[in-house]
DNA sequence: CGGTATCCAAACCGATACTG
DNA sequence: CAGTATCGGTTTGGATACCG
């Protein structure tokens, strides 16, 4: 996900990439990066000197599929606050209906 | 993902969109269509007679949802033999690199 | 019919320690 | 630097039983 969209503007190398997405542990990038080699989104780049230097760039269809998660993204991210409103009536409805057969409106508070 | 898509066609009742989707069970699709309606992608629609009567549809977000959705899916589904062809490479030089290291060369049956 | 409640095994994932 | 290996807590989701 956002690997793929990261990986869009130019090469990374492992830590670099872990630095730019936050949040991600090592383990969970090594495994994402290796699913996303094997299936042939993204590719991997060994120079074999000391210490070790991996880049990674996005293949052709990596670059497709980054591009789509990026424009997804852009979507939720625009439609985020409508879905916190609708969260927010949802649950006070809710509420409300809980309260009523909880405690039958007998007298209120002040 | 999938609930979405179907909704775009027509309403659904719960079990006909169960049967619809297939290999989801009763807890997920409950879940799912909660969460769904919660965050005003769907719209429940439950009419109070014996037996019960619930149906389902989009609302217009879940319905620009479910489009892009149905998008994506067909993009993934376009790609999906090349994914599995990359795969199957991978998976064969990596088969390859470890029969090399575990069993030296020495002489070939046959 | 359209769910909810409970149990439980499997998968997930972060933290930590170690390696080439 | 770029990982792998392992441990253990959390989450996930199916199966099953029950309810309005």
């Amino acid at each position: 996900m956002l690997v793929l969209t990261a990986l869009l503007d130019r090469s990374y190398r492992f830590s670099e990439l872990r630095r730019e997405i936050g949040g991600v542990s090592e383990k969970m990038l090594a495994q994402t990066l290796q699913t996303l080699e094997r299936d042939g989104f993204v590719h991997r780049n060994a120079r074999p000197v000391i210490p070790p230097h991996v880049d990674y760039t996005v293949t052709d269809m990596g670059r497709e599929a980054g591009e789509r998660m990026r424009a997804m993204i852009q979507w939720v991210d625009d439609r985020m606050s409508a879905v916190v409103d609708a969260r927010a009536a949802y649950d006070r409805v809710r509420a409300e209906r809980d309260a009523a057969t909880e405690a039958p409106p007998v007298a209120r508070t002040r």
